[in-house]
DNA sequence: TCATCGTGAGTGAGCGCTTGCTCACCGGGG
DNA sequence: CCCCGGTGAGCAAGCGCTCACTCACGATGA
């Protein structure tokens, strides 16, 4: 899986602004949005407590711009999977992995994303409900394809895609990058994982490596 | 499954500092631990501001015994469904059930459990963390148990257990009370799911209803 | 039968501090 | 020369928490 990197905010263009988003990631992540203060993002970002305004107009809409990149990335790894050829089981497979993966490699932003949406501000989190709303809606599609096809057998389509997902979002609660559990492998496992809930058997490929962790 | 009721703080005397707890758990569900005040939480419970600090001696402290109280009747439970007879897999299949209805039911009470750690003070936290261990180290106990029977199977018996938990754990990120779906029939859709993920069949006991809800 | 006292729940006012944010000002590159 | 990224000082508001105090009430003693 994987693919391109894609920097989660390529186009912001002044250092200073990037600094600032990796600062406010960082101290979000880490003490939630309420417990940490503008002062503490500024010095992460290297400025003055005043500085951080020259680039966002609150610390509002800096939680607002992480989120809604945070969601956009998510929604794009999502239906980049499900534009995969092959039956649902494969494609719901890569998807999975590869959504498992991501909540563990970028923990600290899919942390923001899932927990910290109350604190978004009224727009921003129309916005975020839109793409979270859209998000659910492909996959349960594809799990619904995939049951009319006779390919996944499950009674119960949407508590199902609910638990899928609820997999890989709890990744960013415990998920720390100190254990020795790599963000590709926890993908693979989980995937395997989420086939047996639908009722079907891992695609047989990637057999490609060994690793007899446990 | 149910039974016992049991009152999370059925010991605490004053009728005031159960209607600070009652208070506290609302409000830090809803707005969580940081952006919560004092004076809040007083409100709620009928006082003036400093009502709080006559039965508490801190906004910490509240959050401590709460998450004490919470943590400790989730092990209660996690250990009543262990203990019951049958194999494995009924086992398993009960505490699943039970886990996800817990975190349904009393979903205030549990999003305060598993999100707001961080905000534990140092004594707290240890004594929580504790728990958390002990809770986890029982259900992979039992998986690992199941497994070497061959009543269950998996190739990553603790990977697997973090999974059976998330599925519970996340329930309290986004259950509603309002929507349609009752904690029981919730529980035993992901007890369900949790077997299948174990290579189990699940227990085929409880057809006594239908609910062909969807 | 009362005045007296002690106690513990609860309060109004407010203290000391931190918070998010503003603004007049600055220095250096085009 | 002026504009734009950045600053130091500081403001208004809100925070957790304290303190001197009131009041209802049960026990005590003459």
């Amino acid at each position: 899986m994987g693919g391109e990197q894609h920097d989660p905010w390529a186009e912001v263009d002044s250092p200073s602004s990037r600094r600032l988003l990796d600062a406010a990631v960082e101290a979000f992540a880490d003490k939630g949005f309420h417990a940490t203060t503008t002062r503490d993002i500024a010095n992460r970002a290297g400025l003055s407590p005043a500085g951080l305004y020259v680039h966002y107009p609150s610390k509002g809409a800096l939680l607002g711009q992480l989120s809604r990149a945070g969601h956009a990335a998510a929604l794009r790894l999502v239906e980049h999977t499900l534009a995969l050829p092959g039956d649902s089981p494969r494609r719901l497979h890569a998807l999975v992995a590869s959504f498992v993966a991501w909540h563990a490699e970028h923990h600290t932003v899919a942390r923001i994303v899932q927990y910290e949406l109350r604190s978004l501000e009224a727009d921003d989190r129309e916005v975020v409900a839109g793409m979270r709303r859209r998000l659910e809606r492909l996959v349960e599609a594809e799990v619904r394809r995939g049951v009319a096809a006779g390919t996944l057998s499950t009674d119960h389509p949407r508590q199902a895609t609910r638990a899928i997902l609820s997999l890989g979002i709890d990744v960013a609660r415990w998920y720390e990058p100190t254990g020795r559990e790599s963000p590709a492998r926890l993908g693979r496992i989980y995937a395997d994982l989420a086939m047996r809930m639908l009722g079907a058997e891992p695609p047989a490929a990637d057999l490609d490596e060994q690793e007899t962790t446990q």
